[in-house]
DNA sequence: CTGAAAGCGCTTACAG
DNA sequence: CTGAAAGCGCTTACAG
């Protein structure tokens, strides 16, 4: 029992819960003696209170959190990335930011009533009916890159369809005919289809054959099978995934005995730190993370300011880390 | 605003609030008819009504949420694997797992007033007061192993010097002065210090010289230059702090043009996907994660059931991954 | 300048 | 078998 409550600070101050509340909530419209302030605010150190949270969300409605809503498989050092900056930027104006790995696997209903968040981020698309009812409880609704519409789940994301542009740009400028790295895990399908389609598109743009899709698991006999399969049809460039499988790739190639970029170029996305270490080192495609978490956290404070316009969107910020691959 | 309250749903099917809160709490030594049981939930599920959980936990005093508290970095996908998989774990029985990150950087005592979590697991030690509030406040505080006792931050993490050990003990087999890949992440500096002392411990037992210790960046560069001062002293062993490190390490023997184990054998920890991916592919210290979450949930889960006795330590579930590079 | 009082939505003894 | 009522701790019109 923590059992300090804003009663003890106001007995032990002389003066009543309400100017108690007044003191600690710093409403400057009422007039409270500087004297009395310093007094609530001495005894409420000494005393150590904190309000209670979930008396304050009944009363208000609304906590001091801002929920963020994972999918329910390893997510990477990117997004791991993005919310530790978005925690950063926003925890100066008092608002935590926490974390639901899962989405999908467990039930997200009853957490968003749990926490009564100011505001959620979805880093997959939501159900309608719980992105209904959020809206409905006063929730400010976020998508992934601040898109504040609700994804389509059958219109392709923008900046994955980029993510998939930027890599097959890199890759027809020596390759004619490129391969699609597809992850095994099921799960990353749905990203996984955007950039494929952003790769499509290129071709599509250029004139130059479909890419041809093979799944390559992070082992290097499944990739191994890819590369084989893909050199029998003459292709002289890889899109990955993401850097992972990207990496995968490269062994499975490595098994073969074929050499990289000669042989056949490769292009990642995410670079991560192994990206760099590889031999050769990978070309991948990089998110500016900094970037992204500002605009996130602009979005939230917006919303939160009750600022008319919003702040404009940064661009993907996206770009290709040229190094040795391709 | 959502606004259907227990009380909407009492007057809707003609019962009282009480027996709205009965049937749906689900307390099974009040008698109430079958028929009336029905009614209410059906009537429940229509009108979407979920319980306020802001009420619930100002009244009950607890949340159905398990907070984690995660440190200010990347954490890596073991221990998102770990996240996801206690989230799980523990989801069957109505518990929800939220993560904070960036502990450290951003206050904490709000944040667990804020959720009134049922458990608060921490990844890296508390305050000694933060810890007592809690502690005060009926909340079940794990350690990141379920070590129940708050760790005193300046006696090393058991598990962490096995990690160490088992590193030194691969290595010693066939190199007898070991260098220590020291992560360049300051932030790392806590974990680093107890598997270097694990490896200290064993080079110790065995009477071989102290393991040298040089930092290495995740760049070619910083480490070509740990490789070649190592390579000066006769080392012919590196433990690698992680797997990142372990493969900055590679990349730096292969721009000195050394071979790897031949020269000098390397060995990691993590087992990430990418170590079983690099040339040579990465011996490596792997942690079953599964059994750590189990143990974990089941620490929550006694507690939960108010339980005597506590779930039995699975042990470290450590494991040397043997591959090509040591 | 300060206090008494209502009410947020729930759970739970207690009385019928 | 079911309901009226208290109370969790806070905020905030409202009245002095």
């Amino acid at each position: 029992m923590a059992g300090i409550t804003s009663a003890d600070v106001a007995r032990e101050s002389g003066v009543s819960r309400t100017t108690v509340s007044y003191v600690l909530t710093g409403r400057d419209g009422v007039n409270i003696s500087e004297e009395t302030r310093r007094r609530v605010r001495e005894t409420a150190t000494r005393l150590g209170y904190a309000p209670s949270a979930a008396a304050r969300a009944l009363r208000t409605g609304r906590s001091d959190l801002v929920l963020c809503i994972l999918p329910d498989w390893p997510v990477g050092p990117v997004i791991e990335t993005l919310l530790d900056e978005l925690a950063d930027e926003l925890s100066g104006r008092g608002l935590s930011v926490l974390v639901h790995h899962g989405r999908g696997a467990r039930p997200l209903s009853d957490l968003w009533r749990a926490v009564t968040p100011r505001a959620v981020i979805g880093f997959a698309p939501f159900a309608e009916d719980d992105l209904l009812a959020m809206r409905q409880a006063g929730i400010q609704v976020l998508g992934t890159l601040g898109e504040d519409r609700q994804p389509d789940p059958d219109l392709p994301s923008e900046s994955q369809l980029r993510i998939g542009a930027l890599q097959a740009e890199c890759l027809t400028v020596r390759a004619t005919r490129l391969g699609y790295a597809w992850p095994a895990d099921a799960r990353l399908a749905v990203f996984a289809r955007d950039r494929l389609r952003g790769v499509q598109r290129i071709c599509a743009e250029l004139d130059r054959p479909e890419p041809v899709v093979l799944p390559v698991g992070l082992d290097v006999e499944s990739a191994a099978e890819a590369v084989r399969a893909w050199r029998g049809l003459g292709i002289t460039g890889i899109a990955a995934y993401n850097d992972d499988v990207a990496l995968a790739v490269l062994a499975g190639m490595r098994a073969e005995g074929l050499s990289c970029p000669d042989d056949c170029a490769v292009v990642g996305v995410d670079d991560v730190p192994a990206a760099r270490l590889a031999a050769p080192a990978l070309t991948t495609v990089s998110q500016s993370i900094e970037v992204q978490a500002r605009y996130l956290a602009a979005l939230v404070l917006a919303d939160l300011d009750g600022a008319a316009e919003k702040p404009g969107h940064p661009g993907h910020g996206l770009h290709l880390v040229e190094r040795d691959s391709a």
